[in-house]
DNA sequence: GTCCGGTCTTGATCTGTGTCAAAGCTGACT
DNA sequence: AGTCAGCTTTGACACAGATCAAGACCGGAC
């Protein structure tokens, strides 16, 4: 179960301030308006395992900001993360799930709680938003069924431009900034998460971030900014032309 | 697009012989007789590719019999299995899939086709179809997350491990065999197609089988007819002691 | 300022798995 | 029966990435 006192109520979800991909009370008022339930921010801190492994999830949500990671963890303690929270992502499913959601950064979200059980609600009230909630685990299928072609057959340099366009890509979406030029965004990962993410080790990730900038396909400021000059070279590196979607 | 051509009609559904997950004309015949629709087998050939990537899927359909392979393949060659397709699996998504499905051994498929576009039939006509096709999507999904575990944190033993206990709990649970005492099956991929399902070589993958030949863990009749003694001690190798189900 | 913990980098070495190569097995076809 | 092709096994060696270890950097507490 979410832990009740690992967060708190914040503010009303009418100011939401970014589009969300999933429901959401200021981008899908007119759908969700007629489920006449509550709708409300949660702010997660960072640090904290705020849904485990086998947990309920009794309610849908799509994060605003912040980053959280889904992991999956092996008994003698090796673990891989297997999906990246960002914002505008959605949350919540029936049943139980598989995976333990870590909050990175302090994330904030909007949930929808319902009256009756959520997905019920769902597919009973709202068969439309029901066919987006589908279509949108359909996507995250399609993106871990990619990232199975990155843990299994990539190469460490590879893996680490795979994961460094995910993240530019997402980035520039969200800030609706181009991939022609030069792109800029914050890493939001330690070098072990991205490990944990790539099935490889941190010093192997720092080495090969460090080869990244060596051969100019990458410049940093600091530890966590990166500047990539040239995103078709990045993609190249991946071993993936194809600019399509890929990932959560 | 399906290539019409590459399999044929052969019976009607009217004598599904087993018990499907999805939908299936005799153990859903309440539920899919308001459908009104066309319901009938056809079947595929071994080692075609049926679906591409990027194809439409224009139908679903459920696994009487055979096998079929979900791939992935970067533009260099290397190939990453991604979901296997076993008798009872559902097969059929709204929108284009991201894999090639491949037939391993002759497959015999329901298929129900609709008068609309299955999908949009499905959630407006049927939404408590809708609902087991949501949380399928959803089994599957986890079943991508722990494979993700398994391609970036496992050892080659640890794969082959992990891969013949998911076998052998699917083969089980179809015979309605108990997991208690020996289990025995028959291999249904190549060690070139096991390779390609858990990120190694096919040598590697010769030299695992023949490892836990050695030790006792697994016995060979041919290269195909696997026994495996002890479940229990195969768990233990794929570092994997919850018996939970795994995989499609 | 100094200390300190967390994060990151770099180096040296080890090892698991890939690569290349050769040969064995098995079933199908002539 | 022989032969052939595809699948599998086994060996020798190479190499990518893991492991172990030592420091560097950087921001916050005091």
């Amino acid at each position: 179960m979410l832990k009740e006192d690992s967060f708190s109520v914040t503010q009303d979800c009418s100011d939401c301030p970014i589009r969300h991909r999933a429901v959401c009370a200021r981008c899908e008022s007119d759908e969700l308006e007629r489920l006449e339930d509550i709708k409300y921010y949660r702010r997660f801190e960072a640090g904290q395992t705020v849904i485990w492994s086998g947990d309920r999830m009794d309610f849908v949500g799509s994060v605003v900001s912040g980053i959280a990671t889904l992991t999956q963890t092996m008994e003698d303690g090796r673990t891989q993360m297997v999906g990246l929270l960002l914002p505008s992502d959605f949350v919540g499913r029936p049943g139980r799930n598989t995976a333990a959601y870590d909050v990175v950064a302090t994330t904030d979200m909007v949930m929808c709680c319902f009256r009756k059980a959520p997905f019920e609600d769902l597919m009973e009230r709202t068969p439309h938003i029901a066919q987006r909630l589908l279509q949108m685990t359909l996507d995250e299928l399609d993106a871990a069924r990619e990232w199975m072609l990155v843990l299994g057959r990539k190469t460490a340099r590879e893996k680490i431009a795979s994961l460094l366009s995910i993240i530019a890509r997402r980035d520039a979406s969200l800030n609706f900034g181009g991939l022609d030029g030069p792109v800029t965004f914050d890493l939001p990962l330690t070098r072990e998460a991205m490990a944990d993410y790539l099935g490889l080790t941190l010093e192997t990730v720092s080495r090969q971030v460090s080869a990244l900038r060596k051969d100019g396909i990458i410049t940093l400021e600091g530890k966590r900014h990166i500047t990539v000059p040239d995103m078709s070279l990045l993609l190249e590196e991946a071993g993936d032309d194809t600019d399509g979607g890929m990932l959560v």
